[in-house]
Order: structure tokens, then C-alpha cells, then sequence
DNA sequence: GTCTATATCATGATAGAC
DNA sequence: GTCTATCATGATATAGAC
């Protein structure tokens, strides 16, 4: 019985050059690679997103919305039950990258793939999709910028800048590859093979909450910048 | 005997090669602008390189050779400085990462070019690319690693390696691009247009040590793992 | 060692039948 | 909406003159 639904191909292509992109990164897959995945024809692509730029866009749009979304549900939950307090910086810190690490076990909403793909996207020096992504996500980074400020008073607001951007590329890296630490690790670790994401999170809310927190630069090494609550 | 004088056809190719890699990637970059930037002919490439790949190879290990070579100096002047005491956390981050971070100033080493395209190409899917810097990188790593097992005893050595993990992904995303930054700051900062590198330094240094000595994950917060020395 | 010229193939996109 | 067929372009790589 063939399909009604129309849409079905659209979402069979989505789907399959979500892990192509990931796989082999944009520039390196080509229409033919995702379409023959699909098991749709070549023309589809161009008919249903008008070009692989436009197909990039919406791989991409499919995830992000529903991520920011999310993230901004959970901030918003937080900040009401906190009523005019500040929140404390582990709950800011939770709302973003750990509603995003737990997209890892989300298989609905992409999970691991389209993770390692946003992580390594991040980087990609191709203008446009910078771009978009800078586009995505200008609402978001403001608002959790903005409570971060207020988290973290007597931490200079350019320091929490560059801290939240240093948590980026921690995060965004440690979800691109569960292989590029095998570079490093190797020898020392058991392949623990899928454990990744799962026991990820703990580890890198420490580590990300500890930079956050940690010693001003320039000053003496015993002044924390600390804030409210120290406490997760 | 050492390569004759194999005219400056080669340096330029790398050069060119290295900054169009920086701005659109591997797959990005064809063979045609390359040789059209160098103002060397078509065949050249091929000629002194072998392949495409080659030239990739070449222009990773006529830096990484450097660097690494650098990063073990100074790791060995100061484990032959402490005797036989354990470095100090904060002296292997530096070595490392200090010594990465100050190459932004050295043009001679291809200064913050080269550091972007290492931390845009640290993330890249292509296999044989990080099959190669997994290579380049295991000797370097290995002393590195071993030298924090040292300087802290009481962390468990998986968490040590998670942690060295997440450092380098802070790194490379810092430096892959001072662009990015702007992304998330837009608003909020005057762009302080080239200041990147230097005050870079001694904020991500913060940052790193900070995620380094966090309380570790699952424990009660005010457990810190903490170690020898606390004082950079 | 460096060039011109070219071989060979893959790419993204489109036109038009059904 | 989906197909076949094809276009124009660009890719990497090589042969052979100088």
C-alpha cells in the first residue's frame, strides 16, 4: 500500500542526510549519497527544500526549535518558582546543556546523531551555516546570558561571557566525538562503547560549573568569584 | 643530504593551503585555489605533495612537529626542576595549553591561522584527518596524561582523562574562532577587534583549571579534589 | 622543477514527461 | 509529487613539452 503522506519522503531525507552530515560533514556529502540513502530520487531534495543549503537549513531547524524551546520552558519554570531571586548558577547551567545532553537518549528528537552534528557544526567554517546557527540562537544565548548576570553579580559581565563561550566548546566537543576521546584515552580507559552520553553529563556539569566558578584571572588564586549558592 | 634548495614553490603552497583550509575547510577548498593563491601552477600540488591529502598532512606536521616538540621541552624543564615531586596542576596545564595558546603570537609558526584551522579541524569528521592528528598527538599525549595521574593522586584516572578531554574541546573551540565569540556576544561587548589571543590566555587558563579541580561528579560539592597546589 | 593541456569523473541543479 | 535525462561546472590527477 503506497504512502499517502507526501511528507514522509521529506522526513526520510531529514533523517538520512542528518547522519550523512554527520558522518562526513556537510561539504563532504553529496545529494546523490543522502538521496540514494533515502531511496528517493535525486530530484527530490531540490523540489521539497530547493537546495542543499535549503535541506542543511531544515536539518538543522527540525532539532534547534524544539531544543530552544526547551530550554527556554525549563529557565522560565525556574525562574518563577525562584520568584525575584536569582537563580543559582548550577540551575542555568542545567537548563542549557543539560536539556541539550539529554537530547542524547531522546531518540524522537534526534538524540546522539544529531548532537555529534550540532557539536561539530559549531566549528565548521562554512559562512552560512554559522550564520543560521548565530540566527537560532540569538534569543537563547541572550536570555541565558542575562541570568547568568544576574546569578553571578560580582563577576565582571565580560568574564561571564567568555566562560559561557569556554562551556560551548567543552560541551560541543565532548558531544561531537565519543571517538575523538579514544585519542586520548586509548591505552588508560576500557572502551566502555556506548556508556557516552549517559554517564557524560554528571562529569561535565562538574567540570563546566568548576570553570564557571572558578578563581578570577589576574587576581590571587584564593578569590572566588563564587556567587549564591555553591551547591548543585 | 638534507632537501636541496627546493625553491620557496613549496612554502607558499603551504601557506596559501593553510590559511584557505582556516577559512572553508578541507572539502571546501579546491586544488584550483590553492595554486591560483600561491600564484604556482596547477600540477604543483601534486608534484610536491603527492595528493590533496598530502598537502593537508604536510600542513599539519610542519606545525604540530613544532609545537609538540615545544610542549615537551617545557614539560621536561619543569619535571627535572620539581626532582622527583609531582608538577603542579597548574604548571601541566600551561605547558600544554600555555604553550599552544602563545604560538598566536608567533608568526614564524604560523601564528593564529594556523591555531584556528587546528581548533576548526580537531572537530572535522573526515577519517583520515583525525586518524593522522591521533598519531601526531598519542606520544605528547601520553606524557601529558601520565603527569596529571601524578599531580592528582586522589582523582580517579578516568575522571582525569574525561577532564583533559573536555579542556582541549574549551581550547580548540576558543581558538577556532574569535568570530564565533561574537556570536554569543553581540550585545554585550565592545569588539575589542584583535585582542583576542593575548587576553585570551590567562582567562582560558581560569577556565581550565577551574573545570580541572571541580568537585568531582555524584559527590557531595564541597568534596574537592583539589590536589598539591592550588596556586598558579 | 615548472609549465600547458587534458583525461576522467562527480557535483548541484533543472527541464519536462508522466 | 516523482521520475529520467541532461546540463554546466568544478573536482583531482596525470602526461609530456620545455
Amino acid at each position: 500500500m503506497p504512502e499517502i503522506r507526501s511528507s514522509d519522503t521529506r522526513e526520510r531525507i531529514l533523517d538520512t542526510a542528518e547522519g550523512l552530515f554527520m558522518a562526513q560533514g556537510y561539504e563532504g556529502t553529496s545529494m546523490r549519497q543522502i538521496t540514494a540513502g533515502a531511496g528517493v530520487n535525486l530530484a527530490a531534495v531540490n523540489y521539497h527544500f530547493g537546495s542543499k543549503e535549503g535541506l542543511l537549513r531544515e536539518v538543522f531547524r527540525r532539532r534547534l526549535d524544539w531544543l530552544n524551546d526547551e530550554r527556554l520552558r525549563v529557565l522560565d519554570a525556574m525562574e518563577s518558582a525562584a520568584g525575584t531571586a536569582p537563580l543559582k548558577p548550577s540551575q542555568i547551567v542545567d537548563a542549557f546543556f543539560g536539556t541539550l545532553l539529554r537530547m542524547a537518549d531522546d531518540e524522537a528528537h534526534g538524540g546522539r546523531v544529531f548532537l555529534r552534528l550540532l557539536g561539530r557544526t559549531l566549528t565548521e567554517p562554512s559562512e552560512f551555516i554559522r550564520a543560521f546557527l548565530a540566527n537560532e540562537y540569538s534569543v537563547v544565548m541572550g536570555r541565558f546570558t542575562t541570568a547568568l548576570f544576574r546569578a553571578l553579580p560580582d563577576v565582571p559581565r565580560a568574564e561571564i561571557v567568555w566562560r559561557f563561550h569556554f562551556m560551548l566548546g567543552a560541551t560541543s566537543y565532548a558531544i561531537a566525538g565519543t571517538d575523538t576521546l579514544r585519542l586520548v584515552t586509548d591505552w588508560h580507559l576500557d572502551s566502555h562503547a556506548d556508556e557516552g552520553a549517559t554517564r557524560l553529563l554528571p562529569r561535565l556539569m562538574s567540570f563546566l560549573l568548576g570553570g564557571l566558578r572558578a578563581p578570577l584571572p589576574g587576581g590571587d588564586d584564593s578569590v572566588l568569584p563564587h556567587a549564591t549558592g555553591a551547591s548543585s
